[in-house]
DNA sequence: GCAAAAGTGTTAACTTTACACCCATGT
DNA sequence: ACATGGGTGTAAAGTTAACACTTTTGC
C-alpha cells in the first residue's frame, strides 16, 4: 500500500458508511448501485456510501444516504456489520460500518438529490456484477442476513406496497428464499397469526378475480410479540 | 464537548475495539470486566478494549485483547456491533466495534499479560454495576444476541469444558434463557440429533451415581448443517 | 440404608404437511 | 364460454409437551 502525505491525512483513520439498498419488483430483490464517480474504481458499481460527518450519528449517515437517493425517511434500516480489513481500500486505511434498508420500491421514483444519485440503478441481487472494494462481501452479508431474518422477523412487509394480496406475500418468501410454499398452507398460517387486516379493498385492473387486499397491522403485531408470540414461517 | 487541539488530534477519527468476553461457571453467566486505569472514568468497571492498530484488522485487534487478558487464542469470536454516537467519548469522537467471546472458563486462569489484567475480574451477568462510556448498552446487546443465538446455532458447547454432562448442557440452557427445561424431553431431543458423542468416560469425585461424559462433535455437527439440518432448542 | 443425582418411555395435544376443486372476473 | 388466478378443508404424519419411577454411587 502506497501512502504519500496526502493520502496519510485523508484516508488514515477514516470512516465511511455503505448501505445496501434493497427493494422487491416484479417478483425479485433488488439492491440498489451506483456507478463510481470518484477516482477508485471509477465507472465500476459499488454501494451507495460516503464518509461519516464529524457531527452525525453512524445511524443518521446511513439515514442520510438513503434519503440522498431515493427521497425517503423512516424506512426499515438496520446496521449490518463493520469491514475494515487492512487492505480493504486501496489509498489507505478506511474501516466501513454497513447498513441495510429495506424500502418499497413502488413508492417513489428515483430523483436525483446528490450528484452520485444521476447513475443509480436497480440490480437483480441474482444478476449482481463485480463491485469496487470488498462491496461483493458486504451485499452478500446483507443477503444471508435477510435470509435468516425474514423466517422470524415479519420484515418482508417492508418490502411490500402498504396493501397487498396474500400471493404477493407468499412469492416474496418463495422468490427471495428460493423455496416453494403451499399456498393453502401459508394463507391459514399466516392468517391465524392475526397481525394481517384486510382492507377490505381488492386489486384493481386485473383480468381474472381480484385478490383481497391485506395490510400489516404493526401495533397488533407488537402487542402479539410482547406477550411472547414468535414470528415464524 | 471539549477539544483542544490534543484531543483533537488523538481523539479526532479514532476505532477502538471492545470486547465482551463471556465464560460460564458456577451455573451463571459471566462477563470479564477491567477496572479502568486511564483517565476518563479512572477507577469504574469497563469491557477490555483498545484503540486499533494500523496494521491490524478488526478480528486480530478483537482477539489480541482476548489474549492479552486470558492468554487464550483461537476462541469463539464474533463482531457484535458498532457503537458510534457522536458524544459517546467525553474526549472526542470514538468509533467502537464491539466483540464478542465465548470461552471455556475453566481451561485458563486469568494470568496477567497486559498492564490492565491486573484489575481484572468475572462478574455475574446478572450483577454488572454502572460502566464506563456506553459499555452497559454493550454488554446488553451481546446478552441479547447470545440469548437469541443459543437456541439456533450450538454455541452452548463452546460455553462448557470439552467434556461435559447433559445436565451442565441442560443448566447452561435453562440459566442463560431463564427459562424451565424437561430433562427428558431435553435429553431425547439433543441425542437424536447425533453430534454428542459419549466419552466412554464418567464424571469422577462426585457423591452420587457419576454421570456420563460427552462431546459436541463439531465436524458431525456441520455435516448435518451442511445436508440442511438445523438446530433448535 | 439413605441421600443425591442419573437415567429412562408412553401418551395426549398440537403442528405441519400433503393434496384438488369450485369461484369470481375480464375478455 | 373460457382463461386466469382467487380462495378454501380435511386427514395423516410428525413433533412437542407432560409426567414418575428405578438405578447407581458415595457416605
Amino acid at each position: 500500500m502506497q501512502k504519500d502525505g496526502r493520502m496519510q491525512q485523508q484516508y488514515h483513520n477514516t470512516f465511511s458508511i455503505d448501505n445496501v439498498i434493497l427493494g422487491f419488483d416484479s417478483g425479485e430483490l433488488k439492491v440498489l448501485l451506483i456507478e463510481r464517480a470518484e477516482e477508485t474504481f471509477i465507472g465500476q458499481m459499488a454501494l451507495p456510501g460516503n464518509l461519516v460527518r464529524e457531527d452525525e450519528n453512524l445511524d443518521s449517515g446511513a439515514a442520510r444516504i438513503l434519503f440522498e437517493l431515493t427521497g425517503l425517511e423512516e424506512s426499515h434500516l438496520e446496521q449490518l456489520y463493520t469491514f475494515g480489513d487492512v487492505n480493504r481500500h486501496p489509498l489507505g486505511r478506511v474501516i466501513t460500518v454497513a447498513y441495510y434498508s429495506l424500502i418499497r420500491i413502488q413508492d417513489f421514483n428515483l430523483i436525483p438529490r446528490s450528484s452520485f444519485a444521476r447513475k443509480a440503478s436497480w440490480v437483480k441481487v441474482s444478476e449482481i456484477p463485480s463491485l469496487a472494494f470488498d462491496h461483493n462481501l458486504i451485499v452478500n452479508k446483507a443477503l444471508k442476513r435477510i435470509r435468516g431474518k425474514l423466517r422470524y422477523k415479519p420484515i418482508g412487509f417492508d418490502l411490500l406496497p402498504e396493501k397487498f394480496t396474500l400471493r404477493q406475500l407468499q412469492e416474496l418468501y418463495e422468490s427471495i428464499l428460493q423455496i416453494p410454499i403451499d399456498t393453502r398452507n401459508f394463507r391459514k398460517k399466516i392468517i391465524t397469526y392475526d397481525f394481517l387486516v384486510a382492507c377490505g379493498e381488492k386489486q384493481q385492473q386485473v383480468s381474472h378475480r381480484a385478490a383481497k387486499l391485506y395490510h400489516f397491522d404493526k401495533k397488533r403485531y407488537q402487542e402479539l410479540e410482547q406477550q411472547g408470540f414468535n414470528f415464524d414461517l
